[in-house]
DNA sequence: GGTCCATGTCAATGGACGTTCATACATCGG
DNA sequence: CCGATGTATGAACGTCCATTGACATGGACC
């Protein structure tokens, strides 16, 4: 009755909620904060969301598919080369946190409080995505296109890898600014770079890849 | 009065404060929850610090400081090789913070939660950590014991560098469980050849740094 | 033995929180 | 034109919160 919806109520609420808990944290942010940025009263959100909750896990269950989803893309678009392929999932991944940061961090940060049978989703969820990540490096050592000893004289351990190699991407989108000194394709070639190098691609083999880059040269 | 302090309560009361921040984050933590853990009631914890505040500010300055003394350490140990040096350093980092993963991700997570002289405190001393690593790297560069061309045929950006190795190790601490797989010394050796092998470092250089290493073998 | 100080209890205060509910309006299909 | 539906209000609720201040107590030290 109010203002022009313009856009639908229910995603201006999640819109000003990802905005408000990525500032101040989902326990610290109250409803009052969320509906009077839009003008609105408290009441008003329960037409929407059934509870504070579910207002989280909304935005929480959006991310996750979207990851996924990405994901999935970058692995089509990759090809059979497992060089190729961790070039494409890291580059995509780095792009959707960069893109996406308020929401990722939100999701990675409290994702623990929702109600009972969503934080296993969301760890499960988490599952799938590292499991994709450990074929890739397991298929590209098996053709020995990645170099497993370490710096030190160790062999790199996979699921270590795969759980460095995907926290990185987090990380890019945690401290990310978009009016920093560089944009998000210059960002995410770089930390594709870095990543592919950390799984020991020597430098002839990655040249072989054909390695595509979205950024300028 | 009531129970025999073989701890002086203050530290214990930190000591539950770090148990209890970590696994509920700060603002869902309540005095009583703290202080009945320990079998007081909530007056008793302004007998030791002026404020809720204060218990997170006391936690979180202890843990910068230590950061900051481990990171001297590691140089000290480490001579003149930058190869040598960034070993330790990421290794001793990781280290840390793996062993004081609760500490440590309170620091992280809450810090910008403190009253306003302090956040800006805590953010010089990430930026002192960052210009050690970053100068370690231009040393490294300038002696051509790092290889900066990455895969894909670009030339890595030294400050993302710094970022992309400290959040790493950080990292490191925010899944580790001590009764996992690998115990400290071996993930601290993982990481730690990951992040030198992502440096750009070449196997031989590697090996004429004869990098040490705690774990077995 | 008396005094003091550190340390604790207990009760209270004022505010903020998520959520509910009866009520009102506005829009739109018939 | 009318009722139904979706949406917002505003006031209340019960609960929990951090913090305070008056009071008790026990050990250390003179």
């Amino acid at each position: 009755m109010t203002t022009a919806p313009t856009e639908k109520t229910a995603r201006r609420i999640e819109a000003t909620a990802v905005e408000l808990f990525f500032r101040e944290g989902y326990p610290k942010t109250s409803i009052r904060e969320i509906t009077s940025a839009l003008g609105l009263t408290p009441g008003a959100l329960y037409n929407h969301f059934r509870s504070k909750e579910e207002l989280l896990y909304a935005i929480v269950s959006k991310t996750h598919a979207a990851i996924e989803q990405t994901l999935e893309e970058a692995l089509l678009r990759a090809g059979d080369d497992p060089v190729r392929q961790l070039w494409e999932v890291t580059r995509s991944l780095t792009v959707f946190y960069t893109e996406h940061q308020k929401e990722a961090i939100i999701s990675k940060q409290e994702y623990k409080r929702l109600p009972d049978p969503h934080p296993a989703e969301m760890l499960s969820s988490e599952r799938r995505i590292r499991r994709t990540v450990e074929r890739i490096l397991e298929r590209g050592v098996r053709q020995e296109l990645f170099h497993l000893t370490l710096p030190g004289g160790r062999e790199a351990d996979i699921p270590i890898m795969a759980k460095a190699i995907l926290d990185q991407m987090i990380n890019a989108g945690v401290w990310f600014r978009p009016d920093g000194r560089l944009g998000v394709a210059d960002l995410a070639d770089q930390y594709a770079g870095l990543l592919v190098q950390m799984a020991g691609v020597a430098p002839d083999v990655a040249r072989a890849a054909t390695l595509p880059s979205t950024g300028r040269a």
